[in-house]
DNA sequence: ACTGGGAATGAAAACCATTACCATTAGGAG
DNA sequence: CTCCTAATGGTAATGGTTTTCATTCCCAGT
């Protein structure tokens, strides 16, 4: 069940024909090599990966699709402080993955944090509402980042 | 009580001098200039602040300074997708002034919010504490940001 | 299946915030 | 007041990202 379920279409394809968009095999390429990353890549990292399957592509390109994908909304794009941005699917075909990033501010690791979600989950909807309300603001999106030292660089 | 008190010197001089830094004409209006801040300035519009009042200013000098600044706590430096960091004063005589920050996705413009920080500062210290057990993380700074659309940008 | 038009691409150059370099200045301990 | 060295500032370099523009190719309409 995950990517393509048997001969039919991945499951990302729906999304960018509903904006009118285009399927290329760059696009498709950007999208697979994001899927099956490990980590949080940046565009120069994704524009390598690409290349090994697909030697044409160009960094332009990889720069374009990677901005395509954060505004429809199927990829984050995040700035950990190493001075580049770093990209990471947004969804699966499992569904969103929620979690948020603890960022070690002296070897620049990033971990992935998925528990205490429903804490979060619970602060940010009562945020959402009362900032609504408040502010007038319309939220559609946030980022919650930790910052301090990995168990390695506690010593 | 705002600054100095009479004549004594500003409140962060202590700060300086405890950690061997020198007390500069450069960095004293650097700080003048970010408390009187009314928004996030970036390093570009810092410098063309404190030149107005100390032409020989240097845009390097501004650079080293606010990562000074970063290094030692006073300044908090942020990325609000612009291309350019912004800098904001952490503390001021009154005391730290916890906040967090709204940013429009579409015209950019960045509203603190000060509203609902007891319930931040609940998930915040059960998720530090529970992070340091967990995952062996030591926390010593978050960052939360919400995105969405403004007032004016919603119409 | 074919074709036309416009979206998408890629190579190269431009952009621009930030950093490195280095000769000069000046803070402040003694 | 002197000296040592941190700090400064002008300039050049860096490097991630964007712009430009000629070429390619996706795909809706036939
Ligand atoms: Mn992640
Ligand atoms: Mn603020
Ligand atoms: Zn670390
Ligand atoms: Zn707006």
């Amino acid at each position: 069940m995950p990517g393509r379920n048997g001969k039919g279409p991945p499951w990302w394809h729906g999304k960018f024909r509903g904006c009118g968009y285009r399927l290329t095999i760059p696009r498709e390429t950007i999208i697979e090599v994001l899927s099956k990353a490990a980590k949080h890549l940046s565009a120069e990292e994704i524009y390598l990966a690409v290349h090994k399957v697909y030697p044409a592509i160009g960094l332009t390109t990889i720069y374009r699709t990677l901005e395509l994908l954060v505004q429809i909304g199927l990829v984050f794009k995040f700035d950990f402080g190493d001075g580049r941005a770093r990209y990471e699917l947004a969804e699966g075909p499992k569904g969103i993955r929620q979690h948020h990033h603890l960022v070690c501010t002296n070897c620049g690791r990033v971990i992935d944090y998925t528990d205490f979600i429903d804490e979060a989950k619970e602060f940010l909807s009562q945020t959402m509402k009362a900032l609504n309300k408040k502010c007038n603001f319309k939220i559609t999106n946030h980022l919650i980042q930790f910052y301090g030292l990995c168990e390695k660089c506690q010593k």
